[in-house]
DNA sequence: CTATAAATAAACAAAATGTTCATTTGTTTA
DNA sequence: TAAACAAATGAACATTTTGTTTATTTATAG
């Protein structure tokens, strides 16, 4: 006989009650009754408290990472896929209270700069998700050649910067503007399209090699 | 010598982490924390844990009700005084974070029906500021003549109502819409001026007596 | 420098909490 | 219908936390 609650919906109370106090002040009473059943029982979904907090957080971490996948499949161009992969990424912790909640309680679920980050697995596929983008855009000669090693986590460290400064931070609005023209300066590039040509015959595209240009050659056209 | 620190000091700082954590979750340690001092120095400001809440709560309906007095006597018109009590009461919440947080986490602070007010001293004070308003009105031909130991009361409970309604059931702006609706009612009643001249014919203003109309004469003029 | 007040931090009793498990209840199967 | 099995309860228990008290230390006033 299976257990009579859906796994999802022991992590959504726990989720309510981890968001409402903190992992600390929240109880496995507390998450027992919001679900109608005592304590005791929840050893049947969970190894221990430790153990139900990380797989709450996995859960609304890949719900957020789902939907962002969704909206982004729902788009048939690079750029535009893109365009929706950052904009929903950011927007959906506006919708989500109490992952947004939680966030805020518990900033190491999503750590600047991670020694030993939790939850490695679902980031790695964010990051996955953006090279793939950028392969198709190349692909597609919509965007330049980039390196596909480090632009993925290059831009997905920036990602991750303004949702600090946006959500844990500050919830200024001015930070939602600086994230739209941050958006702006990656897609489009700082440059007028004439600099730009200038700077591709340069050697603004990757081309595979790691050798930094000599800087004594800089002005030099 | 002095305590080191202000009084007020201590109950902005324990407000806080009551609205974080209501009361049962909340710790002296937390407060004390926040507060930059260790738990057992909290005794030298409140005689127990219950007191510090009671007396925290105290102080930040006190506050709240300090805001309406003064933005009552910023007008020389008693109407218009009626009208920012009104206004300022109910916005004031809005303002006060902690306070509001509070509130949702514990109703029993601003009851409905109040078996047990714990707070029916500074509730007093709110009736007799509209009593106030109300006596000059009256006395400045501005209201009608109503009874000043019942209408107060019944205006504080439609008030109240409100209040609850609005912040602790529900943050719909549709109550914020019925609450001015109410306001409205109140001060410009119901009917129009020839059906109110017409009422007052009837009686419609409090003469002292409580004698209830014989029903049956209703209809005659 | 002394007296006094404020604060710390440890001690302590009580309460709360995470975890385990004997028992009960519900469901499935023969 | 009864037996087997699974899910859940709720009490027990070890551990931790918390509210409160107080001996001691630190800060301040005179």
């Amino acid at each position: 006989m299976k257990p009579r609650e859906n796994i999802a919906t022991i992590y959504e109370a726990a989720l309510g009650v981890f968001a409402d106090y903190g992992f600390k002040k929240a109880t496995l009473e507390d998450i027992a009754a919001a679900l109608g059943m005592t304590k005791g029982n929840l050893y049947r979904y969970a190894r221990n408290k430790q153990d139900l907090y990380r797989n709450t957080v996995r859960h609304a971490l890949l719900r957020w990472q789902g939907r962002v996948r969704e909206a982004i499949e729902r788009e048939a161009d690079a750029a535009r896929q893109f365009h929706v992969m950052c904009r929903k990424a950011v927007a959906y912790l506006a919708e989500d209270d109490a992952l947004r909640r939680l966030l805020i309680r518990d900033p190491d679920i999503f750590p600047m700069f991670p020694a030993d980050d939790p939850y490695a697995d679902i980031n790695a596929n964010s990051v996955a998700m953006i090279r793939s983008i950028l392969e198709r855009g190349m692909a597609e000669k919509r965007f330049r050649s980039v390196d596909l090693d480090t632009v993925p986590e290059i831009i997905f460290s920036v990602y991750k910067m303004f949702i600090i400064r946006m959500y844990i931070i500050s919830r200024d609005r001015a930070q939602e503007a600086m994230f739209t023209q941050t958006v702006a300066l990656i897609t489009q590039g700082l440059f007028q399209e004439e600099d730009r040509l200038q700077a591709l015959n340069q050697g603004g595209d990757y081309d595979g090699s790691d050798a930094i240009p000599d800087p004594r050659l800089a002005g030099r056209s």
